[in-house]
DNA sequence: TTAGGGTTAG
């Protein structure tokens, strides 16, 4: 009778499409005296957490249930870890697992708990439970511990310490640990891990690659994408977008269609993810209309794709078109509540459109009808929406009524307003504040000594020069590039490398009637 | 039943 009994809740369970149908099911076990029987409890709580996606209707089973056993907690953690925002739920119900007299934690529970952990305070404490349970030294567990410690700020030593104590590496925790160096920006030792590694999967590949775009290492990733297709690993979305955002910040645009192709081939092409990175890319490098109209393909717009097709317009300086997507986005069309991303790129274009009304009006929209509080970014656009209309003393107005400190952002955009209007007494402000904050940027102090030459005051010049050599301040030289026949041309400021530069600034001169810029010797 | 990889932003 229980073998048959048990052969056909499983047959039920698994033909049950409806929370409907597990009630019934719910119902007839009731009927048997079975409702509390710990096996079918942790199969209807699985089910409709993990099949129906039912997390209230499982916790309602959970918490009517007299004796939870330890595989009972298993299941409802496991439905709760799920959700990120459910983690503190995750903690408390494990702290009241470890209460009960009856029930131990088992291998299954850590990574989940881990999960949730907050901070090290958290992790070290499960650490303990973990080595007190004698469960250290099951890899899975291992491999979550090392993951939970690198994702808190400061873990990195600790995770390390785990990583090289495990007796039994394998694949996942090696891609743990080379995230782990990548998210705190050490690339070369993300490197080094990944080397060592005795074998590789996708996620591993993923792992550098995306670690590198992430740290402004897109040249480096592209290498990484090239080698990984070379050595005959095939790249997946997750591969694809990070190789299409390195594309995008270094102007590679032969690769980006490459990718494109590669994407179209293997029938990806509806991901929502690889849809944006490519909107971003083709815009990045100048196609706004391949850019276009991927994103018009595109049937599930989230708030990213949005944001990403805005961005693209206010690169553009198509001000107007950002501007009507916005308007797409918000009304019947898209119905995606704005975020803050998506109010800088509106930002943006306005600046870049001269639209200071506008987005004097967004930026009040911002917080009005969306809720979201002005950061930095924000106030950055404004003053540079401000500074750029040479509308001075209202830019000034702002930054005297920011909620925060004003950073580099907000004094360059006011520096390069008064730049453009000519305003060198505040010039020499903004630049005296923008050294304040890094008195050791040899570009702010040659800011700040070509105000002092507009305004003639030739000691001030000599001395902020001598200074800087003091110092040993230098600027990063400006740097560009351009992609032609699949090669990448780099221009650094005042670079003479190039063997057609003659030719290159006789053509730019009769363009745009260029003047070697004068730069202050250092 | 448990562990790893993703886009947009001056």
């Amino acid at each position: 009778m229980k073998r048959n009994l048990n052969e056909h809740v499983l047959e039920t369970l698994s033909k049950c499409n409806h929370l409907n149908h597990l009630k019934q099911l719910q119902g007839y076990l009731t009927a048997l005296g079975h409702a509390h029987t710990h096996f079918y409890a942790f199969k209807l709580i699985r089910f409709c957490a993990l099949t129906l996606s039912d997390l209230s209707y499982a916790r309602l089973i959970f918490h009517h249930h007299p004796s939870p056993n330890t595989h009972l907690f298993t299941a409802i953690i496991t439905a709760y870890a799920a959700h990120p925002a459910n983690y503190p739920s995750v903690l408390i119900l494990f702290r009241r697992m470890l209460r009960s007299q009856t029930t131990r934690p088992n291998q299954f529970i850590f990574p989940h708990a881990l999960k949730a952990c907050p901070d090290s305070c958290a992790v070290d404490s499960l650490h303990a439970q973990i080595v007190k349970s004698g469960f250290l030294f099951y890899p899975v567990v291992q491999t979550a511990l090392v993951d939970s410690y690198s994702k808190i700020s400061g873990g990195l030593p600790d995770a390390k310490k785990v990583f090289d104590e495990m007796s039994e590496r394998n694949v996942v925790s090696f891609t743990v640990m080379v995230s782990g160096f990548a998210r705190v920006g050490d690339v070369e030792s993300a490197v080094r891990v990944f080397d060592e590694m005795p074998e590789r999967d996708v996620p591993s590949w993923n792992a550098l690659i995306s670690g590198c775009a992430q740290n402004g290492a897109f040249t480096q990733g592209i290498e990484l994408f090239r080698r990984m297709v070379w050595e005959r690993n095939m790249p997946n979305g997750v591969t694809v977008v990070c190789a299409l955002s390195a594309c995008g910040h270094t102007g590679m645009l032969q690769l980006g269609r490459w990718i494109h192709g590669y994407v179209y081939k293997n029938g990806f092409v509806f991901d929502s993810f690889v849809s944006n990175a490519l909107v971003d890319m083709y815009g990045k490098c100048g196609s706004l209309g391949k850019a276009r109209k991927v994103f018009g393909m595109n049937p599930e717009k989230g708030l990213t794709s949005w944001n990403s097709m805005i961005n693209c317009f206010a690169l553009h300086g198509q001000s107007e078109s950002a501007i009507a997507i916005f308007e797409q986005m918000v009304g019947s069309g898209g119905g995606v509540r704005p975020d803050e991303v998506t109010f800088i790129g509106l930002l943006n274009a306005c600046t870049h459109g001269g639209l200071v009304e506008q987005g004097y009006r967004y930026f009040e929209m911002m917080g009005r009808e969306y809720g979201i509080e002005p950061r930095i970014e924000h106030y950055g656009c404004l003053i540079d929406l401000l500074g750029r209309a040479g509308r001075f003393d209202e830019a000034m107005e702002v930054v005297n009524g920011m909620s925060m400190e004003p950073d580099e952002v907000v004094w360059g955009s006011l520096l390069n307003g008064c730049k453009v209007h000519g305003r060198t007494d505040l010039a020499e402000f903004a630049a005296k504040k923008l050294l304040e904050i890094d008195p050791h940027n040899g570009g702010y102090g040659i800011m700040l000594a070509n105000v002092y030459g507009e305004l003639g005051q030739w000691d001030e010049v000599r001395n902020l020069r001598r200074t800087l050599k003091q110092q040993k301040s230098y600027k990063v030289p400006g740097c560009s590039w351009i992609e032609v026949d699949d090669q990448v041309h780099q221009f650094y400021s005042l670079d003479k490398s190039n063997p057609k530069i003659e030719e290159l600034y006789g053509l730019l001169e009769s363009l745009v009637g260029f003047k070697n810029e004068v730069v202050v010797d250092l």
